[in-house]
DNA sequence: AAGTTCACG
DNA sequence: ACGTACGTGAACTTT
């Protein structure tokens, strides 16, 4: 057995290394004993699901000690970490769902077998404060939080490691997988690490405790992290035939925009500099400028001196500028290649299919992000091109989506108490000739305010005008979002205030109470949202985007319980994507959205499916 | 590492 | 009194 002694907050601690059978069997006693246990997982990286992919160390511990088994060594060392892994009633880890996943795909410890035994410190410290430590927070990373709640002398364990490959000719992509399993850097920290997790814990608990973070939210908290990690690790599958066709098509088509480009001494389409340089030699005038004080060249820049409009189409207003179009085209065909297709190929498993990385509490209002491989919130929506890479999950199933309608809104209505806006919402029977396609809140609203003459443009200026509401936009980006003028949008705005007079009176107390609790508000569910000092407008939005993204958390818990969680795909802030076999389609369309039909506030909150075909962009538009 | 641009809800 | 559209992830260029 190795053994090191530490020194945490001033209190000794202990890591030990078990190297026979014997030691082997110390260790399951220890442990058999152990109520909860703080757990980690050491790996060849963070490609999971690549094919090489190994997992190395697993440790265990408690405030006092840490117990590091080598997983690789095989044989007895397996034994004994699955042993206890099957055994211990309670773990706490510090971003769970990777450990959950590593464990599942490479230890035969099932994910359901795992997440309800689990407490995710992370989870907890995020829930006091979102932030990372660049945007004025502690940070949710084991490091900062380490040093801020156990020890300010908490080594920066992983830091400390990269700087150990390097002495040893690795680097941090390479060190994970090459350093030696006998290294005393990499098992000292990876004793600690286990350690930190557990004195970490209780001192997260009197937190929430301090400051009334309810553990009901934590718990849910965790059922959502449980949830998502279940759509990782089944992943969506690509059809690898059109990635390759689709790469080729985007590079040809880059290719050959660059090559008009190049002709007018632009070499780098991605460089504003020589495109504004270019573009003012050819006699165009820019007038737009970046916030560092360059000239702007961006889309909505170039789009009109090519002569197109916002969906690419030709006006017929000007001689397009062909320069200005070649850019567009080509760094447009640049970035889908670069950001969508490439990645789909580079990153697809054994098996063909990709998995998202979701990060369940990544924004400060707790909104969702998914990252690395698969940034599948981000793909394009205005072509079905690139979705069309992903299909179904079987050769006989279908996409689908639900979406929840006009969620802000509504959540606007009911967290504001808007007694009119109430009162469309509730509306059971809304007259088909005035909503042809349903209730719509922004015709209710130019209705409300211009009567039965309301056209289209009020529609538009009045949805503008609630979009304001709900960003805490100002009259002049509202004009130029809508393409009304400031005078019209001025007059909008107050109209506006005049039928819903509460949101401005709830804004205004949002705003009262973030500056009493210091620019920290507390939304519904009791979730703290940090808001910056100067940016107290902003209150409206958080609230409302946090409180959104609650209900799509209820709405997921909903249909995991209805047994829907096998068919979802990806959650998008207001929509979740599936998979289900064609036959059943249209039932469990149907489950989807009364999974996500409920009451907030006397506000009904509805939502609306859309099937397609067998891949992602046939919901999209015209692909199959 | 910062700045710019572009993809999403 | 004034004025701020909100939240993300990622690639590429320039520094």
């Amino acid at each position: 057995m190795i053994t090191y002694s530490h020194g945490v907050n001033g209190e000794p601690v202990t890591i030990f290394v078990p190297e026979t059978d014997g030691d082997l069997r110390t260790f399951m006693d220890w442990a058999r004993s152990q109520p909860v246990l703080a757990l980690d997982t050491e790996t060849t990286g963070l490609d999971i699901f690549a094919s090489g992919y190994r997992l190395r160390t697993v440790q265990f511990g408690t405030t006092r000690e840490a117990w590091v088994i080598h997983y690789e060594l095989g044989g007895r060392f397996v034994e004994a970490a699955q042993y206890i892994l099957k055994r211990c009633p309670r773990f706490l880890i510090h971003n769970a769902p990777f450990d959950w996943l590593v464990l599942d795909a490479h230890a035969n410890i099932p994910l359901e077998s795992m997440a309800p035994r689990t407490t995710d410190t992370k989870i907890k410290a995020t829930l006091i404060d979102p932030r990372q430590p660049q945007e004025g927070g502690i940070g949710t990373g084991l490091k900062p939080l380490s040093a801020h709640y156990v020890d300010p002398q908490a080594p920066d364990t992983q830091g400390d490691l990269t700087a150990v490959f390097r002495s040893l000719g690795l680097t941090k992509a390479t060190g994970w997988a090459g350093i030696d399993l006998r290294h005393p850097t990499y098992n000292l920290y990876a004793g600690l690490d286990v350690i930190y997790t557990a004195r970490l814990n209780p001192v997260l608990d009197a937190e929430h405790e301090r400051l009334g973070v309810r553990p009901a939210l934590v718990d849910y908290e965790h059922e959502i992290a449980h949830m998502c990690a279940h759509m990782q690790r089944a992943g969506l599958v690509l059809d690898l035939e059109y990635v390759d066709t689709l790469r080729r098509m985007l590079r040809e088509e880059e290719e050959k925009y660059l090559t008009v480009a190049a002709r007018y001494g632009v070499d780098s389409v991605n460089s504003g500099a020589q495109v504004s340089e270019a573009l003012l030699a050819m006699g165009e005038t820019l007038t737009e400028q970046t916030d560092g004080g360059a000239l702007k060249v961006d889309k909505a820049v170039l789009l009109p001196l090519a002569d197109l409009d916002r969906d690419w189409v030709s006006i017929g207003a000007r001689a397009p500028n062909p320069l200005a179009e070649a850019v567009l085209r080509a760094k447009r065909a640049g970035k889908w290649v670069t950001s969508y297709a490439d990645k789909f190929a580079a990153n697809v498993d054994p098996n063909g299919c990709i998995h998202p990385t979701i990060n369940t509490l990544q924004a400060r209002t707790g909104r969702m992000s998914i990252t690395g491989d698969f940034a599948a919130q981000t793909l394009p929506s205005s072509d079905w091109m690139i979705r069309r890479a992903v299909v179904g999950d079987h050769p006989d199933h279908i996409f689908g989506s639900v979406d929840f309608q006009a969620i802000e809104m509504r959540v606007l209505a009911a967290l504001a108490d808007v007694k009119r806006m109430k009162a469309g919402f509730c509306d059971p029977d809304p007259d088909p000739t005035l909503y042809p396609d349903g209730f719509d809140i922004h015709m209710y609203t130019a209705r409300l305010i211009k009567g039965a003459a309301a056209t289209g443009r009020d529609r538009k200026v009045f949805k503008g005008a609630g979009f304001g509401k709900v960003y805490g936009g100002g009259i002049s980006t509202i004009a130029r979002q809508t393409g009304a003028t400031e005078a019209e949008i001025a007059r909008a705005v107050a109209e506006y205030d005049r039928v819903f007079p509460e949101i401005k009176r709830a804004s205004s107390r949002w705003q009262r109470e973030a500056r009493a609790t210091g620019m920290v508000t507390v939304s519904v569910t009791g979730r703290r949202l940090p808001l910056d000092r100067h940016r107290a407008y902003a209150v409206v939005n958080y609230q409302c985007q946090s409180a959104a993204r609650d209900v799509l958390g209820q709405a997921m818990i909903n249909m995991r319980d209805a047994g829907l969680l096998e068919y979802m795909k990806l959650p998008i802030h207001d929509e979740i994507v599936f998979s289900a076999p064609k036959s059943d389609a249209k039932d469990i369309a149907r489950e989807f959205e009364r999974c996500m039909t409920m009451d907030l506030y006397g506000v009904p909150v509805t939502a609306e499916a859309d099937l397609g075909a067998h891949s992602w962009g046939s919901l999209y538009g015209a692909a199959a």
